[in-house]
DNA sequence: ATGCCGGGAGTATCCCGA
């Protein structure tokens, strides 16, 4: 089984790379982040032909995540964290084939310190809540998305000019940390411990031509898939393409 | 310190992203 996460920075306007991208991997289930489109503008039907079900938390302009699954009709769980409701769309969870699928955008941040970078440090101790309340349960999880965190030096192209950024600062580095330690497995890391993988190229600055690159999108396995986890890594090729997204998908592969 | 690019809304140019 196959389970991608892709920040599409707009479902819209990325709709021909998405599509494509589908139909070359063929993963079984995919997290999105960024659709930048409402709920009544989600492209369902176009994924629909493409072999995919889909359920979506999508919101104007900004924000948005979406859970698709191929071949079947992800059962939404939840579409956003426990507490208080959030203004905006950045959780969905779902079952798909045995698993539940939690999907994140994890906020920027930026510029930090500030009301921003606060609000991203009280995002990411409600998620942490929330896969204490997951792990707890005992079932098969994957939380996957864009958790806007740099989690160690070699995750970043040149670290010393990241120290003091929303990404990297020892906070959101630390909320990281804290939260595999809560028994999460970065699949990513754990099958490539020592080398430099991005997910991540900013459209500025030529970046993906130098490979000035971050890794920001993970998959968290819980301690029933790690054991199943056959292999991680990224399409770094689809940063490349014609009108491509500044995140490229990663995604890993788990046995029956 | 800022713009550099790009999406969306909307139709000029702003806000946001990382």
């Amino acid at each position: 089984m196959r389970i991608a996460t892709f920040n599409v920075n707009g479902v819209n306007g990325r709709l021909p790379v998405l599509l494509r991208w589908l139909e070359e991997t063929r993963p079984d289930a995919v997290c999105l982040q960024e659709l930048k489109a409402p709920d009544a503008k989600f492209p369902a039907a176009a994924l629909e032909k493409a072999g995919y079900g889909a359920v979506w938390h999508g919101q104007s302009r900004w924000n948005g995540v979406a859970i698709l699954a191929r071949g079947a009709e992800p059962v939404e769980t939840r579409r956003c964290l426990p507490g208080k409701p959030d203004a905006q769309s950045r959780y969905i969870e779902a079952a798909v084939n045995g698993l539940l699928i939690g999907c994140l955008y994890l906020p920027n941040g930026n510029p930090a310190p500030g009301p921003k970078y606060a609000y991203k440090l009280d995002w990411f101790a409600q998620l942490q809540a929330h896969a204490a309340d997951l792990l707890a349960q005992k079932l098969p999880v994957v939380l996957a998305g864009d958790f806007n965190v740099m989690p160690t030096d070699l995750d970043v192209y040149k670290p010393e000019r990241w120290r003091d950024d929303a990404l990297f600062r020892p906070e959101v580095r630390e909320a990281y940390a804290q939260l595999l330690a809560q028994g999460w497995t970065d699949a990513i890391h754990k099958r490539h411990p020592k080398e430099r993988i991005y997910t991540f190229w900013d459209y500025l600055r030529d970046a993906w031509t130098r490979d000035a690159g971050l890794r920001l999108d993970h998959l968290l396995l819980s301690p029933k898939l790690k054991r199943r986890l056959t292999g991680a890594g990224v399409d770094r090729e689809i940063r490349g393409w014609e009108k491509a997204s500044d995140h490229a998908p990663a995604w890993i592969t788990l046995k029956d």
